[in-house]
DNA sequence: GTCCCTTTGAAGCGC
DNA sequence: GCGCTTCAAAGGGAC
């Protein structure tokens, strides 16, 4: 969902941050974006099963499919009880003023009464946050909040069999993340899952070796580092985690010292990339989840490098290794919501490809209120933080060339006239969702976006937007038809979005060159920190109207799909 | 076995 | 400053 780009400047969007632009009819609305979110789902899902339906009559899906999806509003509006509880909660000490995001409730119910083991290990019952689900999650009251966790590691991820075990699967693990590769799907092995033991499913206490990846600690450590997620620290300064007797293994151990943190730099990291080996050490000397072995991550160059099989001394490829490390980027926000959301994605529906996921969690994304995002951003904007404290020198582009070389070919190669496209680059847009489904939401990822005059969020996004730009009215259909291989988003950077956005921005800028313009321009939150007071309340009321519009072009969605559908 | 697809966002580079 | 490119996650599908 598009944010409000009030024409705040550059420095808005530069902090990553959103106004909580709250207000008590926003429950009304976020209520309705689920229902619409729900909606989504449910079209993938029965244009999934039933592959014949698929573009039979738009205009008469899409009568079907609204009172479809109000049919069971509850089961989304309960976790969202719980949500807008936390939310007002949240408000009541201003936003992100406490430690707890209302959606993340790993972060307040940590076990602070009795986190720990006596011996410094990390109880079971610390480590509930982990497993807990999170609010906005179909849970069944709140049972599955410690069931889970007798049945499941709480570090376990999205690839974990969800689909099985839906309920099972923490969907912060995934969110905050710097890798979660080693998580194999199925059952996975013991030392993959350190805490729970695979014949009890009793929570036992792990071999330091296979507990350090996760919460280890070093005493000494804390503070050294300023913490990035400060605003998150336990108030009672106590480290969640203490350090294990085997020491530190953790990615990030000088910063693990609470709940939020300890997920946000733990669950990224891979017990296959536990500093077994050099090159996972960061320069610093502290093993990063974001640090990638080239034989978890295959990279193409680095791949080979095996002592064994290398003329080279191990020595000599320890060396290489340690010169470059894989440092992964930090998730941004909308990573990080799609590691969260993906695994109920998959529970929720059959969908198993990855790109028709994606587009549902882009629709969603988009559909989520500004709260919801404000909280990946800002979770995104720590770990950013986080990353780059960890490697002050590191810099996006020491990746650039060691993913996917071919495709970086290739991608050179399109720049060059359509006709010396390859086969397999021709081979793009599939449309994982019916047109009239991906019109469907509130505000769908790229073509829906940008293109869809049902997408309210674009036009409501910015008082001085045009209710619809161009391109929305030149391509309609963009979404169905991608006229190069990748050619959607290149948003602008955060500033620039303001800036665009302010001024009737996706007529000129963003549409010049690519088909891709996009709207999603507007979508970019605007940092609430750094808007006055008044201002905030200004756009709350901008906000509210913006929703009302927001409806009305719900309503008038009908139109656009009879409208897509004809061309 | 490798790459593509798909999503959004961040960052870097070139003009 | 703007536009474009690359990468981040994920996993089924295509080749």
């Amino acid at each position: 969902m598009p944010q409000l780009n009030g024409g705040g400047g550059d420095d808005l969007g530069a902090n990553d941050e959103m106004i909580s632009f709250k207000d008590e009819g926003e429950q009304e609305d976020k209520i309705s974006e689920n229902v619409s979110a729900e909606r989504d789902l449910d079209d993938v899902k029965s244009s999934l099963v039933n592959e014949s339906e698929n573009n039979s009559s738009s205009s008469d899906s899409e009568v079907e499919r609204r009172p479809r999806a109000r049919q069971d509003p509850e089961s989304y509006e309960k976790p969202r009880d719980y949500f807008s509880e936390a939310l007002r909660r949240q408000q009541d000490g201003g936003f992100f003023k406490n430690p707890p995001y209302p959606g993340y409730p790993f972060l307040m119910i940590p076990d602070l009464s009795n986190p720990y083991l006596s011996n410094g290990s990390l109880s079971p019952g610390a480590r509930t946050y982990l497993q807990m689900k999170w609010p906005l999650l179909d849970v069944p009251g709140s049972a599955g909040l410690k069931d889970s966790r007798a049945s499941t590691p709480g570090h376990l991820s999205n690839k974990v069999p969800v689909v099985q075990h839906p309920h099972h699967v923490h969907p912060l693990t995934p969110l905050i993340t710097y890798s979660n590769e080693h998580f194999s799907p199925g059952t996975p092995p013991s030392h993959l899952s350190p805490e729970i033991d695979p014949k009890t499913g009793i929570p036992r206490t792990p071999h330091p070796s296979e507990l350090s990846p996760y919460y280890p600690l070093s005493p000494g450590a804390v503070g050294q580092i300023p913490h990035p997620l400060g605003w998150l620290v336990p108030q009672q300064g106590q480290p969640m985690y203490s350090l294990p007797p085997g020491g530190f293994r953790h990615p990030y151990p000088a910063l693990a010292m609470n709940p939020s943190m300890s997920s946000l730099v733990s669950s990224r990291f891979s017990p296959h990339m536990v500093p077994h080996h050099a090159h996972s050490i960061h320069q610093t000397g502290i093993p990063h989840p974001a640090i990638v072995s080239p034989a978890i991550k295959q990279e193409p160059v680095q791949d080979n490098i095996s002592p064994t099989i290398h003329s080279k001394s191990p020595v000599q490829v320890k060396k290489e290794e340690e010169k470059k490390p894989h440092i992964k980027k930090p998730l941004n926000a909308f990573m990080l919501y799609m590691k969260e959301m993906r695994a109920k994605v998959v529970a929720e529906c059959t969908l198993k490809e990855s790109a028709a996921i994606n587009q549902i969690l882009g629709r969603r994304w988009h559909s989520l209120s500004r709260e919801e995002q404000a909280k990946y951003y800002e979770l995104a904007r720590k770990e950013r933080q986080l990353h780059s404290q960890l490697y002050p020198g590191w810099s996006a582009r020491d990746n650039y060339g060691k993913r996917k070389k071919r495709k970086r070919e290739s991608k050179q190669s399109s720049s060059e006239p359509e006709d010396n496209f390859s086969s397999r680059n021709k081979k793009q847009c599939v449309q994982y969702l019916p047109p009239e489904k991906m019109c469907d939401s509130p505000a769908s990822s790229h073509g829906s976006m940008l293109d869809s005059p049902a997408t309210p969020s674009a036009a409501l996004a910015s008082p001085a937007a045009p209710a619809p730009t161009h391109s929305e009215q030149a391509q309609p259909l963009s979404l169905t038809t991608k006229p190069e291989g990748r050619p959607q988003h290149h948003f602008p950077l955060p500033g620039k979005l303001s800036a665009a956005s302010s001024s009737s921005s996706s007529s000129s800028s963003s549409s010049s060159t690519s088909s891709s313009t996009s709207s999603p321009l507007l979508s970019r939150p605007i940092p609430f920190s750094s808007l006055p007071p008044s201002m905030l309340t200004t756009a709350s009321h901008f906000h509210q109207a913006a929703l009302h519009s927001h409806h009305a072009l719900l309503q008038s969605q009908p139109l656009s799909l009879v409208t897509k559908s004809n061309d």
